[in-house]
RNA sequence: GCCGGAGUGGCGGAAUUGGCAGACGCGCGGGACUUAAAAUCCCGUGGGAGCGAUCUCGUGCCGGUUCGAUCCCGGUCUCCGGCACCA
């Protein structure tokens, strides 16, 4: 018979899902394992190669746990709401659920046709209103806590999806998802205060096992840093405070900067003499893009309060303040005190300016020529009064004692995290259960009015007004005010896509609660996840919002656990042939249903395991393909040419030992390109020598997780299927002395070089190995007529004599 | 600029508490089977020298430590990712 995976395949699917093996069972007594995986968003084209990498290395993991006795939760579900789907809907006049249901369709066939061991039962998707009733729930709770507020700010716009975009969604000033420029709009905008939550999403990192770049990427998104908080007097009598993260520098500050937009500047109008200049700059800084503000390359522009000036407060002198965009209104104070001989920014702008530049900090190059930053003990305080002499990491802690004992300044921590803009003024997500009244303001709908459904309209065409296309259903619109009963405005915006993902691993725990967004049981017997594995590209959204949703729902005791998922660990990408990106317009798209069509679901699996380092970008073979092709033909072919014996062929014992624990070892380290590798080479081993049908069952265990259908129909073939299917069977045994050959192979090295290979007992003590290098003759070629000085030898690897003339 | 990661055959990649560099796979060369091709099987496959046994060079580059370095240390170059006027 020749290996028919166009035949097995489907034929396992069935039978898996007949007798529902991969189903999670709730409060099991066995231990329980919850391994999680990105959901998918379900786009018009498909399952994407990208998409089987991830899904398959968990599928292998989860796998593994269920044959290590645990109750295994695999869930699957949809992340469907987004803007792909919205416009598609409008390019075809279909409505977007419609679009929606049909992509969700195409994605379980596919996935199904992979043969994962999702628990299908619980699926979920987040556009159905059973789902999205919580999302608003949890919205409500935020809400209610004080952590969602409404207010006016400019925000990212992007200019063409016409919508609002969050902090993360901005990547090197255009937008994330379509790569068009955003500009910066002043918009009535709900946001979350994620802010509130920036030392703990720092702190808990230490508790939790991240693969170690995705803790340092969060933590510089989050960008703590520490300083002091310092307050200069301005000649109208004014406070102005500043943020430093150098206050040991504060005898330096020579000038002053405010942001454009500081709430000062409008304050001073009447002692100002050059307003017009002032508000002229203004303007000009206000209608700037992100990407404008941003260029590094660009000179620094600024303009000089004249009738204002600020005293520095500990030297009493008088210094000018300026405005300018290099400093932002959006973080610390939005104010600085410029010490330009130890700042490159300030130093930049004092030499256009022309302010003073006065060196506090001795130990550089001079001032006048560039600024002298470090902050290490190679820099000691110069005048600078009472702290000269100290060096920047003492001098800190002093001058910050003195600022509180005078009143005029503390130690301060800033981040540079923001909150988050949640509001988009599109139609295709959770619509924002608020209402507005003109008497009581805003009011949040009650829960028991919950879901709050998205209405059908006649139009999702976004506006170039910047409303959602929610504001034209008038009816849905008016309302009555919860609180007063008189009439009222419903909110119009929706959530972003990033809300639905925020809490989606939760809901799988108990996915068709209607009483709670899952029971405090389910919760407590699954949380938290044990293993997330998902794209680096999420981890300062996704990861770190659902972080912040998940410590939200922790205090006000939703759920049992700090922190969402107990192990990060991230995949590389999938590359085209060319090592570039797989695009439709580069047209080097592979797609899974050709590569399952032409060689079966295993293979596929196989391949995008073996082809290279997990954690690594990855680049598309066809030929490599075929290799894991012949590689499952050879284990076809083998299974049936194998002996009736159920023992351990002799020669594969101590082969097989060594897989049972390399593949075992692999799998936890997600090192799957080499688990293959092992079993390969059993597998040419067991060509060489013969094998038994107890070689093979083993063999298939080991196989299952990464190839389950060739898998269980050989194990049916050779009658094992009377011990039930081969993926709910137990890892075969590790027995480590089965695994010790008698004899062992030695490299000999004279003076450090390789120079012949002995064969010694596995027992052989170091002066009988040492006596069986010297009597070698290459050895003997090598070392004729010298004198040994010094031999070393490592057990079991090799021999090193070092020889003098 | 700051913070990460990576440089190993024709290619994807193995091997690090410092111990035989190139596992496994692809590709390629030769052979078997075939009328032929595909598939399959066998042999070979880092560079250089030699008929050969062998010798020699070799993990981006320069140095160091060591009996021994892809691995550790110092320096340097290149590429990739993230952040970026965050005071």
């Amino acid at each position: 018979m020749k290996y028919d995976f166009a035949a097995i395949e489907p034929k396992w699917q069935k039978k898996w899902e007949e007798a529902k093996v991969y189903a999670a069972e709730d409060g099991s007594d066995k231990p329980k394992f919850y391994g999680l995986i990105e959901f998918p968003y379900p786009s018009g084209q498909g399952l994407h190669v990208g998409h089987p990498r991830p899904f398959t290395a968990m599928d292998i993991v989860t796998r593994k746990k269920r044959m290590d006795g645990y109750n295994v939760l695999f869930p699957i579900g949809f992340d469907a709401f987004g803007l792909p789907t919205e416009n598609y809907a409008i390019k075809n006049h279909i409505h977007p659920a419609i679009v929606t249901k049909q992509n969700i369709a195409n994605f379980t066939r596919q996935l199904k046709m992979l043969g994962y061991g999702f628990d299908w039962d619980r699926c979920v998707d987040t556009t159905d209103p059973n789902y999205y009733k919580w999302t608003q729930w949890i919205f409500l709770q935020l809400y209610k806590n004080g952590l969602a507020y409404k207010t006016t700010m400019p925000v990212n716009w992007c200019t063409s999806c016409k919508c609002v975009l969050a902090n993360e969604e901005v990547v090197e000033g255009v937008c994330e998802r379509c790569g068009s420029p955003v500009i910066r709009k002043e918009k009535s905008q709900w946001m979350l205060k994620i802010t509130a939550y920036a030392q703990r999403l720092i702190d808990d990192l230490d508790d939790v096992d991240f693969i170690e770049r995705v803790k340092i990427q969060q933590r510089n998104w989050i960008g703590r840093s520490t300083g002091a908080e310092v307050t200069f007097k301005a000649t109208t009598g004014d406070d102005i405070v500043v943020y430093t993260t150098r206050p040991d520098t504060l005898f330096g500050a020579t000038y002053m900067v405010l942001s454009p937009e500081h709430a000062l500047i409008k304050q001073w109008q009447p002692q100002l003499k050059n307003w017009d200049d002032v508000t002229a700059y203004q303007k000009m800084a206000a209608s700037k893009s992100d990407l404008e503000r941003t260029d590094l390359n660009k000179d620094k522009t600024g303009v000089k309060l004249d009738g204002v000036a600020a005293i520095n407060p500990v030297n009493g002198r008088e210094i000018p303040i300026f405005i300018s965009d290099y400093v932002l209104s959006s973080y610390g104070t939005g104010a600085i005190m410029a010490v330009p001989a130890h700042d490159d920014r300030d130093w930049e702008f004092a030499k256009k300016f022309g302010c003073e530049i006065t060196e506090v900090v001795s130990g550089g190059e001079d001032v006048q020529k560039a600024a002298f930053t470090a902050k290490d003990e190679t820099g000691i305080l110069v005048n600078s009064s009472f702290l000269d002499g100290l060096t920047v990491k003492d001098a800190i802690p002093v001058i910050t004692k003195w600022l509180e004992e005078k009143g005029i300044g503390h130690a301060q921590v800033n981040y540079k995290l923001r909150d988050w803009v949640f509001s988009r003024q599109r139609y295709w997500g959770e619509p924002i259960p608020m209402v507005w009244c003109d008497k009581c303001g805003w009011q949040p709908l009650p829960e028991s009015e919950l879901p709050l459904l998205l209405p059908e309209v006649e139009s999702y065409e976004p506006t170039d007004d910047g409303e959602s296309p929610l504001s034209k259903m008038t009816d849905w619109v008016q309302t009555t005010c919860p609180c007063c009963g008189g009439p009222a405005r419903r909110e119009t915006d929706t959530m972003p896509q990033w809300a639905g993902s925020s809490w989606y691993f939760l809901r799988y725990m108990d996915p068709h609660n209607n009483e709670a967004l899952a029971s405090p049981e389910a919760l407590q017997y699954w949380s938290p996840v044990d293993w997330y594995n998902g794209g680096m590209e999420h981890t300062t959204l996704h990861l770190l919002y659902s972080r912040f949703w998940h410590k939200f729902l922790y205090d006000i005791g939703v759920v049992p656990t700090k922190e969402p998922y107990q192990k990060r660990t991230s995949h590389g990408m999938i590359l085209g042939e060319g090592g570039e990106k797989m695009s439709k317009s580069r047209g080097n798209v592979v797609n899974p249903d050709d590569i399952v069509t032409a060689y079966g679901a295993d293979t596929l699996r196989l391949y995008v395991m073996f082809i290279g380092d997990f954690e690594q970008a990855a680049i598309w073979s066809d030929n490599a393909v075929k290799g894991c092709k012949r590689f499952l033909d050879k284990v076809w072919n083998l299974a049936e040419s194998c002996s009736d014996s159920l023992a351990y062929t002799k020669a594969n014992e101590p082969g097989i030992h060594k897989c049972i624990k390399k593949v075992a070892d692999d799998i936890e380290g997600m090192k799957f390109n080499t688990a293959i590798a092992a079993m390969m080479t059993l597998v040419n081993d067991m060509t060489q020598n013969g094998c038994s049908k107890g070689d093979m069952k083993s063999l298939i265990t080991m196989l299952s997780p990464f190839a389950p259908h060739i898998a269980e129909e050989l194990w049916e073939m050779l009658g094992f299927s009377g011990e039930g299917f081969v993926c709910q069977q137990r890892w075969p045994e590790y027995d480590a002395s089965k695994t010790v050959a008698s004899e062992i192979s030695m490299a000999v090295q004279v003076n450090g070089k390789v120079r012949a290979t002995i064969t010694v007992p596995a027992d052989a003590d170091q002066a009988a190995i040492v006596a069986a290098a010297q009597a070698d003759p290459k050895v003997q070629k090598f070392s004729a007529g010298m004198q040994l000085v010094k031999t070393i030898v490592v057990p079991g690897r090799l021999v090193n004599l070092i020889v003098k003339p």
